[in-house]
DNA sequence: GCATTAAAGGACT
DNA sequence: AGTCCTTTAATGC
């Protein structure tokens, strides 16, 4: 119930392009950051943007009854955080480094200062948010009308797509996950995806340690689409 | 077709 | 040694 809103919430983070990232990473400084930091929290409101440098970062929402509940998997290259003019909800958000990690933190103004000085980043933000909105899309569409194991398989499929990577048919997940946030991000539960992770694993259309998807295979077996 | 519960085995620090 | 993660099986909606 709760859960479909929970993925269809739409938070300004994504990744950026190589290049446009050096350009950031010259106006700001980084941070080293240890594993399991929460960076990011409802309570420390500090309106500013973060840049993941290196590293994986968790983005998780925590329900009611203390559970937590993964929304979004961070690599390095994406961006983060909030800023005035592009905070989409007033979601309370948590987000918490899973490795250790290098972090830039920028200011809004700064941040926003940075955009205005470069259009195209700007242009960069939208191509990137608009692919980040269609993944989100068919994961809730997914949720109204496919089983779990078609979510499972078109979520390691939208993760290897963006931090993955290809070697013929298979292509690493590329992030350290586990079953509980396939979970929490397909609305499925930690035992029901084992059992279908072991399903995938016998159609050898995943491979686990690490976690890799045959793309090939599974745009056949289960029709999800792009590569 | 799946969540939930329980119970047990494995892995990580 | 203790915590976190995964697997398996039973039960019920």
């Amino acid at each position: 119930m709760d859960k479909l809103m929970l993925l269809s919430q739409i938070n300004l983070l994504d990744e950026l392009p190589e290049e446009e990232f050096k350009k950031l990473g010259e106006v700001t400084l980084t941070a080293p950051i240890k594993k399991g930091t929460i960076i990011l929290s409802p309570t420390q409101q500090m309106r500013s943007f973060f840049f993941l440098k290196k590293g994986q970062v968790r983005l998780y929402k925590v329900s009611s009854t203390g559970k937590e509940f993964t929304v979004d998997l961070l690599s390095e290259g994406n961006v983060f955080g909030e800023t005035s003019s592009f905070s989409l909800t007033e979601s309370e958000i948590y987000a918490e480094t899973m490795v250790d990690s290098f972090v830039c933190t920028l200011t809004k103004d700064r941040f926003e200062d940075f955009i205005r000085q470069n259009p195209d980043i700007a242009i960069n933000l939208i191509t990137i948010l608009t692919s980040k909105l269609k993944e989100m899309y068919q994961i809730t569409e997914s949720i109204a009308y496919k089983d779990v194991k078609y979510r499972i398989v078109l979520l390691l499929m939208q993760l290897s797509n963006r931090f993955g990577v290809r070697s013929g048919e298979w292509q690493t997940v590329g992030v350290k996950i586990t079953q509980n946030d396939i979970a929490s991000m397909i609305g499925s539960s930690r035992e029901t995806v084992s059992l279908f992770l072991g399903e995938l694993e016998k159609e050898e259309v995943i491979m686990k340690k690490p976690l890799k998807i045959n793309t090939a295979l599974a745009k056949e077996l289960y029709e999800v689409d792009e590569g």
